[in-house]
DNA sequence: CTCCCGATAT
DNA sequence: ATATCAGGAG
């Protein structure tokens, strides 16, 4: 069984594996859902949706990220890591935001990933999932992780392995394969200790 | 390539 | 103690 096999055979399975993927990540508006991503990068998803509702309701828009101290919004992203990183990056979003884009999220690939602290798997998120947009693939660690061990690419380094997936599978598939392979990737395919005993892809999986 | 970084599971 | 978590920038 060949890449382009198994790929078709995973796009039949596992919408029966995970009828319920979905984003994790709770959010209300592009904007929104643009911070709750920024602040996802190494973190868990369950962490940043304990920060963003005490976030949001300090900081409701786009103007206060822009207003609020680099101290204050120090303090509210804290748990979630690289909070210095972070919050520099948000602020500078939200300025970047008022001054080029009327303060809306922009819809395109290009002008997303110019924004600070925005790449490019962060830009596919808010495409796909604020926008309904399928721009590329998003490849985390999660995707990147299973797309090899399910032999579906090579590569270690995401835009290739974005490539292979998209070459694969049919644009209209993009963003549910992104939820579909990040739940199998939490609930089965752990990175450190994957359950290919109890894989319910095992039969097609070179690495089970 | 390194650095950024807290919380959690192993 | 160490690896990992919906990465991005220098």
């Amino acid at each position: 069984m060949n890449r382009k096999q198994r790929a078709t055979w995973l796009l039949g399975r596992l919408p029966e594996l995970y009828p319920d993927a979905h984003c994790a990540l709770l959010f209300r508006s592009p904007w929104e859902l643009l911070v709750a991503t920024v602040l996802s990068a190494q973190c868990t998803d369950k962490r940043v949706n304990l920060v963003t509702p005490v976030l949001f309701d300090r900081l409701p828009s786009v103007e206060s990220f822009a207003a609020v101290s680099q101290e204050e919004l120090e303090s509210l992203i804290h748990s979630t890591g690289f909070f210095r990183n972070k919050a520099k990056n948000l602020r500078a979003c939200a300025v970047a935001l008022l001054r080029d884009y009327g303060g809306e999220v922009p819809k395109e690939l290009s002008a997303l990933e110019s924004l600070p602290g925005v790449g490019r798997k962060t830009a596919n998120v808010i495409l796909g999932n604020a926008f309904g947009i399928n721009a590329g693939m998003v490849v985390d660690t999660h995707i990147g992780r299973l797309s090899r061990r399910l032999g579906l690419s090579g590569h270690n380094d995401p835009k290739k392995v974005e490539a292979d997936l998209i070459k694969l599978f049919p644009r209209d598939s993009w963003k549910d394969l992104s939820h579909w392979l990040i739940s199998h990737g939490r609930a089965v395919c752990a990175a450190r200790k994957p359950a290919c005993v109890s894989c319910p892809l095992a039969s097609h999986c070179p690495s089970a």
